[in-house]
DNA sequence: ATTATTTGGTTTATAAAATAAACTTGTTTA
DNA sequence: TAAACAAGTTTATTTTATAAACCAAATAAT
């Protein structure tokens, strides 16, 4: 009736990474942090988690003189996505709303 | 960008349980454990948890001589599912659902 | 009738997660 | 040269999720 969901996609950090990942292709720690509003801590945590899991690559780079984390989304990571929406899918398919709104 | 999620209901658990009550409308104790699947102890700390933030509405009685714990959505509850419906849609990047199944 | 088992849960203990605070390393800027 | 800043990482703390242990009443077995 309901799929388990992947413990590590079933976090709102990590989510949003995922998700933030998956539109822009690839990303830099700063901009990741800005866009998702995360901590540098939480998000270096969150990353390591993602990357470990193989959701996504981190490149360890230097624009310039200083260091650049880049991300990147990997197609197990995509897979991974995917079947969590798939399995949130049988927690919110609720029947059609009838309540009446504004 | 990314809305928060009602950390309430972002838990696999007690979302099934929402999920479960909102398509049911009332459900006794045994019948939520068997459809969800979870142990006894679980359900019923989150259950309490759903309880005392008004998101369902638990009545106690007996079914003969039996006690029976009944459960449902309650108003508040149901509107918390819907917003966090649409925030989590804000995750998933997916437009609003056209997809209609079976 | 007494003991064992089942039902319907609750309470408590523990493992895992999320998160922020504190820290590090190197780089600009005053 | 010292102070502030950038880009992260590591560590500590708080929450959460979860199951194990427990309890009370009813039913079944001997």
């Amino acid at each position: 009736m309901f799929k388990p969901l992947d413990p590590l996609l079933h976090s709102e950090l990590r989510l949003a990474v995922m998700s933030l990942l998956i539109s822009v292709d690839e990303a830099e720690f700063p901009y990741i942090k800005q866009q998702t509003g995360a901590t540098a801590g939480n998000l270096s945590v969150q990353l390591d988690k993602l990357a470990t899991a193989g959701y996504i690559a981190i490149e360890k780079t230097f624009k310039g003189k200083k260091p650049c984390t880049l991300c990147r989304v990997t197609p197990v990571g995509l897979k991974a996505f995917e079947d969590y929406v798939a399995a949130l899918r049988t927690y919110l398919n609720v029947k059609p709303d009838t309540t009446q709104q504004t």
